[in-house]
DNA sequence: CCTTTTTTCTATAGATCTATAGATTTCGCT
DNA sequence: AGCGAAATCTATAGATCTATAGAAAAAAGG
């Protein structure tokens, strides 16, 4: 196999995992046939069994490449020297920016990976479980060093920042008017500040 | 039709709906077929019609099941005398109790319905926009009385609390060892004076 | 241009799913 | 006990879905 044959493929894969995401994040993992992502990328429906061993293999494939990419970014964002409202603003804006640009297979990984068989889904509890360590210790860092309060639990934040987020991920999805950088902006204030009077 | 019979049929009917709920629940609404639904409600697979029309509209119902009782709380929330921290609280502790006590029906309501054609969620609109809306006026009467700050967005406040609740439930779903009332209590928290160090 | 490899297609086996029709059982009531 | 109504069952039509096998087309490489 030459190099331009295998490059040729691998660029055909993923166009593969793209059409797979999108079907999914339309019609959920059991309500798309792979009749329907093979229409998507172009092909007849047994052609799609060339890229994937199997519909479950395209699930996991499609999760895999949506939190990818999502956990290098937060590793990048942790591993910064900026103050902690700047990192907070930062994981924010990645993780709201990735759903205003459709990333669909983001949207697949939070609502279908459960439905892999545990064993496809270690690779991803991995890397979604170092997504949140990471988040954490932005938070204990920041405890630490006196920008929050000591008595923070920081599994609780790191899992309140990730709930939030795709919660108005979700309807920045639905609503293409929604204006991005103020729903950022609202997020990382009530994140700091909450809603009460005393702040802000 | 005598009333002993019709309730008997009732009561069967609301059953069917639990069953719906907890197999859509479990696997998703095209995960789920008729047949799982049947065998967990104890009877056969085509006697499931003699409860629901069809398979859509058993998802119909189990959503409006879902948001309904729900939405009713939240109206008794709104028009109770307290203080906009009382009610915030009773809020979270409403919603986040309901997903302890397994209501697999607006778990289903959340992820599901989007499944469902335009006219059957038209009704689910009203009820969850009501909701929404009860929610909004609960801050901005808070706002007015000066028990928040002025500037606060209110419906950006009410998508935030559902958003993080939803997020909380599901984790509490998942793991039956979490505290409630301190999920609770930290969300509140979070909600009123975030996690920056002023406040508190 | 001809051979080999890669890619796609067609056709289909085998399973499963929804919804319906008609038979059968169970129940309510007198 | 026995009649009418309600509830459930069996059986099946008709559609769809996954995955595979083998033929055909397209591309690569000398």
């Amino acid at each position: 196999m030459t190099t331009s044959t295998r490059n040729r493929y691998e660029h055909k894969h993923q166009a593969a995992i793209r059409a797979a995401a999108s079907v999914f994040a339309e019609n959920g993992y059991h309500g798309s046939s792979t009749r329907d992502i093979a229409e998507r990328l172009g092909i007849k429906q047994g052609s799609l069994y060339y890229y994937f061993r199997s519909k479950e293999d395209a699930l996991s494939e499609v999760c895999l490449y949506g939190v990818q990419d999502y956990a290098e970014r937060m590793q990048s964002i942790a591993a910064s020297d900026q103050p902690f409202r700047a990192k907070l603003t930062a994981t924010v804006t990645s993780h709201l920016t990735k759903y205003r640009e459709k990333n669909e297979a983001l949207r697949v990984y939070n609502a279908e990976r459960l439905y892999l068989p545990a064993s496809k889904r270690e690779k991803l509890y991995e890397l979604g479980s170092g997504y949140r360590q990471q988040l954490e210790k932005i938070f204990s860092d920041a405890a630490e060093s006196g920008e929050l309060r000591r008595s923070i639990d920081c599994h609780f934040a790191a899992q309140a920042v990730i709930g939030l987020c795709n919660a108005w991920g979700e309807l920045i999805v639905r609503d293409p008017d929604l204006d991005l950088a103020e729903v950022i902006e609202k997020c990382v204030d009530l994140l700091l500040n909450g809603f009460s009077k005393t702040n802000g």
